[in-house]
DNA sequence: GTTAGCACTCATCTGCTTCGAGTGCTAATT
DNA sequence: AATTAGCACTCGAAGCAGATGAGTGCTAAC
């Protein structure tokens, strides 16, 4: 069979209907919603149809239809191709100050989960190789030194250590030198033996700090490069919709929503080479299975400097996919320049 | 009427039951808790007394009892008496480095929610006064300043701003002796106009940095104060304790949760001179409105230097307020303890 | 090819009944 | 006088029967 001209107004009909109630829309509802151009009788025929092809479902004898997997899937693939897109308060936003990346993009995240009702889940940026661009140490203490490391794309970690062994100013100065001209541009896999070796002799006699202060560098990478952050916000809009919040259901897709680290398929892992694409995951094709009755529309953003993460919407399948994919958009377009802008 | 012993028992009988099962409970129920020691009917009659004074509630004719806001309050009055401590996993967290405070916040949060079943939430530490402890500057690129701030109670803060007129090395050593040199002990409030004008001039060429530097700092501090980070974690949990967790109630709580804005009653802002006490809310005790079915336990915690904040637990009213209001004391001191043992 | 009409299906709603846990009261017992 | 056994009563929960109505599939007429 084929799919016609009216079968694709039918089909487009209903998912527009379920989208708005919730509910499984009939015959009638369509015949009247297309201004009696057919009637309920023929627009039964082609339901009956489009149900064969695999478009809709019936929950139940009697019930009138809802849109399948497939259905939804047909329906994303015919908007995807048509394209815009307009400025928003996002651009407000990205005006104020960028000192914490984090921190921009937890409001990002809320700023979505509001603009769409949805649940909304921003994941940190990653790195595809960690280097190393800068190191200061500081004196902060009597005997507490201050190392602050700045990595390629600005993304700074600062540490606190003790030190029995403090050194002077002058000391300390020679140290940042010897620090930055031996680390500087390094990944962590090449600081190896031999450069740890060669940084001690030269700094003689402290070089226990020496030791500590690589230790603890290694340590922030490490950790930074480990555990991948992710933000959620709105993750209670999902009681808008009913066919999502009875309780089994909201308990197993809020927690999932808790726990982010069972989110980590859904973004960016940096290996694919998916580039700044948008996927959409309908029911069964999201890669989480707690979220087999939502849909799920992510994009990963880059920004220069191998910088690069997920954002994502999660809501029910009959979630606004023109929407949300133009949001998305308009945020990818506007995240890429106004970063762009902030590096000058 | 009195409370005499036996009433006492039988209160004691109802809470208990009810904590485990969730149901209201019956006469017999409370019969055979106590080996027959009083028949069924005595039970009732007391039962009639002690709902008659306040302290237990039937949510229906021919249900069992509950305890009501009361019978808890006076649960709980009773066994706060009673103090132990023992160790725990947290030892083995607080042991691992603290190097950003947030971080341990989160795992702790995590942790009290794992270890309760119930909800918890963490404040992020509040200082009573905003000192400036340390300025640093450093040149990360071409035309990009890093500025490192350093508040009393080693806070860090760092912010990268775009410059036109980059100092060189010597002319930065100088900025920051400078900076240093003017700012360093002071609450925001003391860095007025006069101390600018004063540094700008000593600044010669450079003021323009300064002014931006200081610009800076003053928004550091300032954000710092304004925005209470909260953490929750373990909101989920809610779902385990089928008095909370129809959709209404549960919405409405986890909304709450998620926006940690509404949750700025039950923290110690500071002002207070609760000071390190713990505190228990009972339904309607609660000054969260959302919270009115639940009860909330919250203590706060000081680590010197002015440094508090705040650890709560939320759970159902029929929580083991034994088992929260034990670990919750043990945490505090452990917190306590590890924090001074890290500030040496 | 389209549509009107009709019998049929089935989830949902409503009212009714049954069941049982639990109570309050009274009278008997200790 | 305090305790207990016994019994009538209450009321929510669970289960069932019928009514309702939205929606379907099919057939016959247009």
């Amino acid at each position: 069979m084929e799919l016609d001209e009216r079968k694709i107004t039918i089909l487009k009909a209903i998912i527009k209907n379920y989208m708005d109630t919730g509910e499984p829309v009939g015959s009638r509802t369509i015949s009247k919603y297309v201004d009696n151009r057919w009637s309920s009788a023929t627009i039964r025929n082609e339901m009956s149809d489009l149900e064969e092809m695999g478009y809709i479902i019936q929950p139940h004898t009697s019930a009138g239809r809802i849109p399948s997997d497939k259905g939804y899937r047909f329906y994303v693939d015919q908007i995807t191709l048509e394209k815009d897109s307009e400025a928003a308060e996002v651009q407000e936003l990205m005006i104020q100050r960028i000192d914490r990346l984090e921190s921009v993009l937890k409001k990002l995240a809320k700023l979505l989960a509001n603009d769409t009702n949805y649940a909304a889940m921003i994941s940190g940026p990653r790195y595809r190789e960690n280097k190393l661009k800068f190191i200061q140490l500081s004196r902060v203490d009597e005997d507490k030194l201050l190392i602050v490391t700045v990595l390629e794309g600005n993304l700074i970690k600062n540490t606190i250590v003790h030190v029995n062994d403090v050194p002077n100013d002058e000391e300390l100065l020679n140290m940042n030198i010897l620090l930055n001209s031996n680390l500087n541009g390094l990944t962590i896999e090449e600081i190896n033996l031999d450069v740890i070796s060669r940084m001690k002799q030269q700094a003689g006699s402290h070089a226990e700090v020496v030791d500590l202060v690589l230790e603890q560098v290694a340590e922030v990478i490490r950790a930074d490069s480990e555990d991948l952050q992710i933000y959620t916000s709105g993750a209670t809009n999902i009681f808008k919709y009913p066919e999502l919040s009875d309780n089994q259901k909201a308990s197993e897709l809020l927690q999932t929503l808790e726990h982010t680290e069972l989110l980590k398929d859904l973004v960016d892992t940096g290996d694919s080479e998916s580039g700044t694409g948008i996927q959409v995951y309908i029911g069964e094709e999201s890669p989480v299975q707690a979220m087999k009755d939502c849909s799920v529309v992510t994009a990963n953003y880059e920004l220069g400097e191998g910088i690069r993460g997920t954002i994502g919407i999660i809501g029910p399948k009959r979630m606004d996919y023109e929407k949300v994919l133009k949001t998305l958009r308009t945020l990818m377009s506007q995240l890429e320049t106004a970063f762009k802008k902030e590096e000058r």
